[in-house]
DNA sequence: AAGTACCA
DNA sequence: AAAG
């Protein structure tokens, strides 16, 4: 009885705040593909460690493909066509990673998602990415989906203020969260990744941010 | 490990 | 501009 009622608490899932849906392993059937392409993005744009506007190196190693990408330095925050490493634009984004967006956009109710940003994150063990919102788009009407890869992590999702509390979701290789709608500017990050060794990807976690960062299109498509 | 304060 |  009294330890019955611990254990049903103690197994009972959190409820996501509205506007957040988790797909477990979801990005599994897709995770060959996925890492072929990404080593194929990597190679042309290298991952590297950006500075914050106020020139704090962060501990994530970043690169993106698709028609823009996120990038920080001494100026700012915002999205670039061109890879300021190299002046070239960033690698197109990979069939199989619009199509997992795609997939997961519509699994969370988000008929046709069209990302043109994927903002590629490695975290080693120790990193981490502090509480912060997503706000450099150009328009907020699309999700975010996020695909995690390699070594487990806690995310962290909040309110659409500092000051509640985040829940921290557990998230393993294969998982997609997608927030929008109401939940679109919530505060997230994501706690220091823990060391271990994951059977693909060894002492580091992979996550893909997809991202609409221009315009819409009117028209749908 | 998590929470809070603080930093300019 | 503390996505430290």
């Amino acid at each position: 009885m009294f330890e019955l009622e611990l254990f049903s608490n103690a197994s009972a899932r959190p409820s996501l705040p509205t506007g957040v849906t988790r797909l477990e392993g979801f990005a599994l059937e897709w995770q060959d593909a996925l890492l072929a392409a990404l080593t194929q993005v990597i190679a042309a744009a290298p991952l590297r460690h950006m500075l914050t506007p106020g020139g704090q190196r962060m501990s994530v190693a970043m690169t993106n493909c698709g028609a823009l990408g996120w990038i920080t330095d001494r100026r700012g925050y915002r999205y670039a066509a061109l890879d300021p490493r190299s002046g070239e634009p960033w690698p197109a984004l990979p069939e199989v990673i619009r199509k997992l967006a795609a997939a997961a956009g519509l699994a969370a109710g988000y008929a046709s998602f069209e990302p043109d940003a994927c903002l590629i994150n490695c975290y080693a063990p120790g990193a981490r990415m502090s509480l912060h919102q997503d706000r450099d788009e150009q328009d907020f009407g699309a999700p975010i989906v996020s695909v995690s890869l390699g070594l487990p992590a806690t995310f962290l999702i909040g309110g659409l203020t500092r000051r509640e509390r985040p829940l921290r979701l557990p998230l393993a290789h294969g998982d997609v969260v997608v927030w929008g709608g109401p939940a679109r500017l919530a505060y997230h990050g994501v706690a220091p990744v823990v060391d271990g060794l994951h059977p693909k990807l060894g002492r580091q976690r992979i996550n893909l941010t997809l991202r609409r960062a221009g315009a819409l299109k009117l028209n749908g498509n």
